[in-house]
RNA sequence: GGAGCGUUGGUCAAGGGGUUAAGACACCUCCCUUUCACGGAGGAAUCACGGGUUCGAUUCCCGUACGCUCUACCA
């Protein structure tokens, strides 16, 4: 069997994307790329109580965002199109009645509120076959009966029908063979009351027909994959199954349990790639992307969060993870999220790029922050000097912000208790020296400055920070020198003088 | 309750019969830096527990514990 590797993302669009469905979108889409394959985006609308306006929008635009473009998507198309399962409904309905046909499926006419009724009347209820014979389906009601229900347009569902007392078992690409004893798996409903199918039938009418080779999903599918393999038996041949991985889940940093946005607000760090604003509640969750991560280090973060080379690199781009991804090496267990060492990543991603990778974003950040730049010369050099300082792009506001406007908030309160005349005269004699002969190299500044200080019997260092607090406005920065080298003659002397009085 | 899956330092993790049990993040100490960062040096684990198998087990097998996921006409 040496089919086209395609393998497929099918997230159900109910609200933003968080970082296990894209650590989910990063592996398949590195497997697809590595074999030549394709990567297709597959929207699982079934549930129209959950439909989320702008939801499928969202989930393009972060595909975008991360660089993981899908090869056929509702946007890009496709020889399979439609890519909405809500625009297939009749694809699935064909094969439910298939399956009722062949005698693996049954109409069931139980309504949720009897089926309420017996989960409370029976511990453990499971609509199997160790029930099905006292409920209302087309097996214990017969053929006829069943035929006038069906006319009289009583709502009806279609559930599969699971055979006891068999090994199903299947090998999963990551944790190896996996068995399950089909007395245990209950008789999941495939086509709902609404003629929708559930998700357990979509998917494998949808990775037949669309020929799915892999398929990645995230550990929590794992007791529902029994279902799907009867399915795949029932309908299309158990050997043209895709392979199956399951994912580990992505897990809280604290305690137990899966990551949820909650977690996000409640520990402070986003969860979701992008900004999301929900609808209904009008609350907008911060994005990694607006929060200032770099989409090559959100994806470097992800990518080894749960897989890893084997190596000590820890830094990949892209490219390099196509090349060197393994499924094999993906590990079982669930990963905590650790949000100090996401945002390591983002910091050795800023430093790594070069002025000219970061110009566009920090331009974007500067306009948005009404930081005008007209020398963008000045602002590559800039970008240069201060990048190792900012762990986030938004850091570049506060790392770059001084070198194109006078500070406005300066923190006197850790120069004005050693301030003192002999201070202020050697700053005066420094606006009077510099006037004359302000040089633009830093090393030269640096030796007038500490000429001047000895001439005065001053130290150096207890006038370094007064300097760098005139300059910047705050303890933070690269060499005072170099910034008054960037800031030039006329606004260093003026922001010197701006704080003398301050001070006075 | 049941089923499935998992368990190497606080976190991510390498290693997979004999090792001083890598590396990274975080933390602490020190160096560099008269700011903040970068960088550099150093610091912590008998690998959940109990039984086997073996000359020898963190590595293989079986139990136990613990955790997670699922157990919807949600995905």
């Amino acid at each position: 069997m040496n089919k086209k590797v395609r393998v497929r993302f099918a997230p159900s669009p109910t609200g933003g994307l968080h970082l296990g469905g894209v650590r989910t979108i990063l592996y398949n889409y590195l497997f697809a790329k590595q074999n030549g394959g394709d990567f297709i985006l597959r929207i699982e609308d079934t549930d129209q109580t959950r439909f989320v306006e702008g939801a499928e929008e969202y989930i393009l635009k972060t595909l975008e965002w991360c660089g993981l473009e899908p090869d056929e998507s509702p946007k890009h198309g496709g020889a399979f199109a439609p890519y909405r399962q809500s625009e297939r409904k009749e694809i699935y309905k064909k094969y439910a009645d298939e399956l009722v046909e062949k005698g693996f499926a049954y109409y069931a006419f139980d309504s949720i509120d009897e089926l309420e009724v017996k989960r409370k009347e029976i511990a453990n209820f499971q609509y199997s076959h160790a029930t099905r014979n006292q409920l209302k389906n087309s097996l214990v009601l017969g053929k006829d009966e069943t035929r006038k229900l069906l006319n009289q347009n009583i709502p009806f569902v279609i559930r599969i029908k699971i055979e006891p007392h068999q090994e199903i078992k299947f090998t999963d690409l990551i944790r190896g063979d996996v068995h399950f004893d089909s007395s245990l798996v209950d008789d999941k409903v495939l086509l709902k009351a609404d003629g929708m199918p559930t998700y357990h039938l979509a998917v494998v009418v949808d990775d037949f027909l669309m020929q799915i080779s892999h398929a990645f999903r995230g550990e929590e599918w794992l007791p529902s994959a029994p279902v799907h393999i009867k399915l795949w038996e029932h309908l299309f041949g158990i050997e043209n199954m895709p392979h199956w991985a399951h994912l580990p889940l992505i897990l809280k940093p604290d305690g137990n349990g899966k990551l949820s946005k909650r977690d996000g607000d409640r520990l402070g760090f986003p969860v979701f790639a992008m900004d999301w604003k929900d609808s209904n509640s009008n609350e907008t969750n911060i994005g990694f992307k607006e929060k200032g991560f770099l989409p090559e280090a959100f994806i470097n973060m992800l990518a080894m969060l749960g897989w890893n080379a084997g190596t000590e690199q820890e830094l990949y781009t892209l490219n390099e993870l196509i090349e060197k991804f393994s499924l094999e090496r993906v590990h079982k267990g669930g990963a905590k999220f650790d949000y100090e060492k996401a945002k390591w990543f983002n910091h050795q991603w800023i430093i790594k790029s070069n002025e000219n990778d970061l110009i566009k974003d920090v331009q974007i950040l500067f306009a948005k922050n009404k930081i005008v730049v007209n020398d963008i010369e000045k602002l590559k050099t800039v970008i240069s000097i201060v990048k190792e300082r900012c762990t986030f792009i938004n850091d570049f506001i506060e790392q770059g912000n001084y070198f194109f406007n006078t500070p406005e908030i300066i923190d006197i309160t850790s120069i004005q208790p050693k301030w003192d005349e002999k201070k202020k005269i050697f700053f005066n004699n420094l606006i009077a020296e510099w006037n004359e002969k302000f040089t633009e190299i830093s090393t030269e500044l640096e030796s007038q400055f500490k000429n001047l200080a000895e001439s005065q019997q001053i130290k150096a260092g207890e006038l370094m920070l007064p300097f760098r607090i005139m300059l910047v406005g705050g303890k933070f920065g690269p060499g005072v020198f170099d910034i008054a080298v960037l800031l030039g003659k006329e606004e260093t002397l003026k922001r010197i003088k701006k704080v003398i009085s301050l001070l006075s």
